[in-house]
RNA sequence: GGAAAGGUAGCUCAGCCGGUUAGAGCACGGCACUCAUAAUGCCGGGGUCGAGGGUUCGAGUCCCUCCCUUUCCA
């Protein structure tokens, strides 16, 4: 039977480029869908940038750019990493669209008309400068439990209290260290504590099926939580100025970004079903039909951290719209992905960066490979193991997979002009049987993607690798191919061994869809002939191309350059960073991390001792625009710059204070050290630094490029 | 503090409802082979299954206590 499905992924914000978390989580949903595709099912595969909110507004403010721009601007981005690791979205939108607008208002207006939205004063900090409500990470201030200073709104870093924002001693906006005052708002509310929601809810999570077991647990107890813990109701409205979606009736108010942006995944879908391309994949029914279909599925893939918004307030939002919003049908969940063993931080980088994975030239169907080998179907973390990395690709896919077409293929070009034998080889007759059942193979390895347990499936492809490779040595074509009453029997063995190679490559497809390619091309296979549950055999004649390697292997320095050289994150946390780092030979100081390094404690007096080439290869030099520039309190000589790389932003201290008045650096182009270890300093943390001039005549003076040069530009 | 998940060979992990000498892959050592981007095959060393107690004819597997790691508490 032929299943629809309606796929998501979690919409990713969109004050960034994409990070390793993202691209797994791609990654797991791309195999899974390709492999439903395969099944013959139709996939409806969607994705949008999550657009709204306070960050992306002050952002956006920083900058000198409209949000929209700044969205626009990362919207342009995502394509390349998409296409580079080769996920196969159907369609790509943005919460900030036309069709969002219009399904968030609508499910706000059945909410409201259910009788599920309730209004009531809140009271909340206030900036009086900025004239806006502050959210909690925007309010820092004295810890009330250990009187560290500098904590954020909600919880202490250092003694990890957790608090309201109201209890801070001395507390300030971090956007104008003004100090906050209290005012009151009309705020609205969901009522997801409401008997009838509560009760659909248990009700739900309690159909197996909907979400993992363990998921289902942690939601029946935020579901059922007594006293402080008791399930609130939803604070869904905030208050001008906000960039978001207006609610209805209700002036200076707009939706909280949590309530439109997974509704964004419907605007995608509604806007990739207006668009046409749902009818060009076969889809000629409208969106509305398509979603109130009952054989439709809705499947979500989203991260652990999200599980609460998705379990609880999106199944009881769309089951209280009505149709034509439908219930999920799954939220499938995943672990994050820690590199060596630590997790990724925001504020130190994320420890791979996906874009320079694919800019030195990695193949991206070893990171699809090396996640799917490690995934499972349980919200358990994933971690990126270098050594780990490198041994599984070349052992598992050059040595083991890749390496039976090139230990078969030449001796069917060689002797036989590329002519396969139209018989399968007497003793490879078992195996090659076990490949094409249907028991014994596809189905077993079938359930196994279905199921999400792509390690295991890995797991089972790898046995048939083993037996294949043991299968060719056992009847040694080297051997027969130095006696020409054998060559018969080679064709034969290799012709056989191709089959298998074919038939595995299928059983790999989901995961490695270029390659599977590469194979087609390679075995001379028409379309049609890679899909799931293949068992012909090659028909007497066929003729192959001439083998060329399908994959090569990792070196280790692509690793090493992965690690050392991140172009767009610090990767501090990589123990090889550390060794980079503690090889220097002075450890950057908050001086030397800002122009006037010259005039460090250590600078000798004469020009420094020449380098390579290739040691200065090492500095990353960027074009950067100063998106903003701003006084540091209690700092007698920096300024807070933010910078903007073209893909990513960047914040720097740099000790020109004295020297320019922060309003007129603004808007100008600078030349900034990309790939400076992060370093942490009394107010923030510096990622990289700007380079200037100074000397006895004075300074610093900052560089500029020449006109024609724009953000993220490579020096060199 | 409360809760959850986890702690099995150097590394990554598998071990379903308790049952014979605890498994796989990688790494390591030896041998074979030389078709293959030194790839492949065979053999082997290596684990008191976090610690301690208990239930049982029998526990990595069940129960209790403790230790450690990670995460969640909107």
């Amino acid at each position: 039977m032929i299943e629809t499905f309606f796929v998501t992924t979690a919409l990713p914000y969109a004050n960034g480029p994409f990070h390793i978390g993202h691209i797994m989580e791609y990654i797991q949903a791309d195999i899974w869908v390709r492999f439903q595709r395969m099944q013959g099912h139709r996939v409806h595969f969607v994705g949008a940038d999550d657009a709204h909110g306070a960050p992306i507004m002050l952002k956006a403010e920083a900058e000198g750019v409209s949000p929209e721009e700044l969205i626009a601007r990362i919207a342009a981005g995502r394509p390349r990493y998409l296409e580079g690791f080769h996920i196969g979205f159907d369609h790509w939108h943005s919460t900030d669209s036309p069709e969002n607008v219009a399904l968030s208002q609508d499910v706000y207006r059945r909410l409201k008309a259910e009788g599920l939205i309730d209004s009531k004063p809140v009271e909340q900090f206030y900036d009086p400068v900025k004239g806006m409500f502050l959210a909690d990470r925007y309010i820092k201030g004295e810890c009330p439990k250990c009187h560290s200073k500098d904590q954020y709104g909600d919880a202490c870093e250092v003694c990890s209290s957790v608090y309201s924002p109201t209890d801070l001693i001395e507390p300030y906006s971090t956007l104008t260290g003004a100090k906050p005052v209290l005012r009151t708002s009309d705020h609205f509310f969901f009522r997801l504590s409401e008997p009838r929601c509560v009760a659909f809810l248990h009700e739900w999570l309690g159909q197996p099926g909907h979400v993992q077991p363990q998921v289902a647990n942690k939601a029946r107890e935020w579901l059922s939580g007594k006293g402080d813990q008791a399930l609130s109701d939803w604070d869904i409205s905030r208050d001008a100025p906000y960039f978001g979606i207006p609610i209805p009736d209700a002036p200076g108010k707009y939706f909280y970004v949590w309530l439109d942006a997974p509704i964004g995944y419907l605007a995608s879908l509604k806007s990739y079903f207006d668009s046409g391309k749902a009818r060009a994949n076969g889809e000629p029914r409208s969106f509305e039909a398509f979603l109130t279909d009952p054989d439709t599925r809705q499947i979500h893939f989203i991260g652990k951290d999200i599980i609460y918004f998705h379990t609880l307030f999106w199944p009881a939002m769309l089951k209280f719209a009505g149709p034509p919003y439908r219930v999920p049908d799954n939220i499938h969940v995943h672990g994050f992905i820690t590199v060596s063993g630590e997790k990724m931080s925001k504020s130190r980088g994320t420890g791979i960066s996906p874009l320079r994975y694919l800019e030195i030239g990695m193949n991206p169907e070893w990171l699809r490979y090396y996640i799917a080998a490690k995934l499972n179907a349980n919200v358990e973390d994933l971690d990126f193991n270098p050594d780990d990395f490198l041994a599984r690709i070349n052992s598992d896919l050059i040595g083991k997979y890749v390496n039976i077409a090139s230990r078969c293929a030449p001796f069917i070009t060689r002797l036989f002009a590329g002519r396969l034998s139209g018989e399968s080889h007497r003793g490879g007759r078992s195996l090659l049987s076990r490949l094409q059942s249907r028991e014994e193979c596809w189905s077993r390895v079938g359930l196994l993607y279905a199921e999400r347990e792509f390690g295991k499936a890995l797991r089972e492809i790898g046995g048939f690798l083993d037996e294949i490779n043991r299968y060719i040595d056992e009847h040694r074509p080297w051997d027969k191919a130095k006696v020409a009453t054998e060559h018969h029997e080679v064709q034969q063995i290799c012709s056989t061994a191709l089959a298998m190679f074919w038939y595995v490559t299928v059983l790999l497809k989901p995961v490695m869809p270029e390659t599977a390619a590469k194979v087609q091309d390679f075995l001379n296979l028409p379309d049609g002939h890679m899909a799931w549950g293949q068992h012909s055999f090659f028909p007497a004649g066929h003729i192959i191309q001439p083998y060329r390697h399908l994959m090569t292997r990792v070196d280790a320095k692509q690793l090493d350059a992965l690690f050392e050289l991140p172009a767009t994150a610090g990767a501090e946390s990589v123990p090889r960073e550390k060794g980079a780092s503690a090889s220097q030979a002075a450890p950057p100081s908050p001086a030397s991390a800002v122009p006037g390094a010259a005039k460090g404690p250590a600078a000798p007096a004469q020009a420094p001792a020449t380098l390579s080439i290739d040691e200065f290869k090492k500095v990353d030099l960027r074009v950067a625009r100063i998106a903003a520039a701003e006084q540091v309190a209690g700092a007698d000589k920096l300024l807070k710059l933010t910078l903007d790389l073209g893909e990513e932003t960047r914040t720097v201290f740099a000790g020109i204070k004295a020297a320019y008045d922060p309003a007129a650096l603004v808007g100008r182009l600078t030349v900034m050290v990309a790939n400076l270890a992060p370093r942490k300093m009394k107010f923030g943390i510096s990622e990289g630094m700007v380079l200037a001039a100074s000397g006895e005549a004075g300074g610093p003076f900052l560089l500029s490029p020449d006109s024609g040069a724009t953000p993220g530009m490579r020096i060199s």
